[in-house]
DNA sequence: TAGATATTTAGACAATATTCTAAATATCTA
DNA sequence: TAGATATTTAGAATATTGTCTAAATATCTA
């Protein structure tokens, strides 16, 4: 759980997140959104990665990443947790 | 959104989140809980307060400190966004 | 008011993170 | 296979962050 929390707490990687929301890109396409060499995006893009929240497959020249939703999900019950969302799901108290 | 995100990004705050959780603790109460001194912990409280994730009250001769629901929900938002959570929420493509 | 306790502030230092340029790797196409 | 394009890797410079010690502030109580 620190990956991913250390990988959203930069802002770029941030955006670089609800750019892949809307749909898969290319490194080169990402790049384009910002103010930044293209080393540093794709040192985020690795970062996203290994924390897992990206994923990246090569198609030719280029290597499309898109997001891995997974994560998201476990994050989202990380924070369920801190504010006490307890209906639906599985729980002790609930047994 | 930023300070929120970079706040949660160190292992050692999540910690203390997850004590605040609980129930409210004085700063001593809550350094007792880590192998580091006290001012490291009061720095910790002080980002974890800046970013607005936590409330501070003090009484007497100690302050307690306590979770502030409020933008851990905001982040949660936060997250439905990217995941396209959007069962009764309000949205365009909704109306 | 003096001393004890709880906590924060200030300032320094080491560890991490972000960004850059230059060079390397991978793939495509003429 | 040579050259073009897309991307990553390596290494260095700078900025930010986490931690410490020493000192300051606030409150309580004898």
């Amino acid at each position: 759980m620190n990956l991913p929390f250390k990988a959203l707490s930069d802002p770029t990687r941030r955006k670089i997140i609800m750019l892949l929301k809307e749909k898969d890109l290319t490194a080169g396409e990402i790049a384009e959104h910002f103010n930044m060499t293209k080393p540093s995006i794709s040192h985020h893009l690795s970062i996203l990665k290994q924390a897992d929240l990206v994923s990246d497959e090569r198609k030719g020249q280029n290597i499309y990443y898109s997001l891995n939703t997974t994560v998201f999900q476990e994050l989202i019950n990380w924070f369920f947790e801190i504010i006490d969302y307890n209906e639906g799901v599985n729980r002790d108290e609930n047994r």
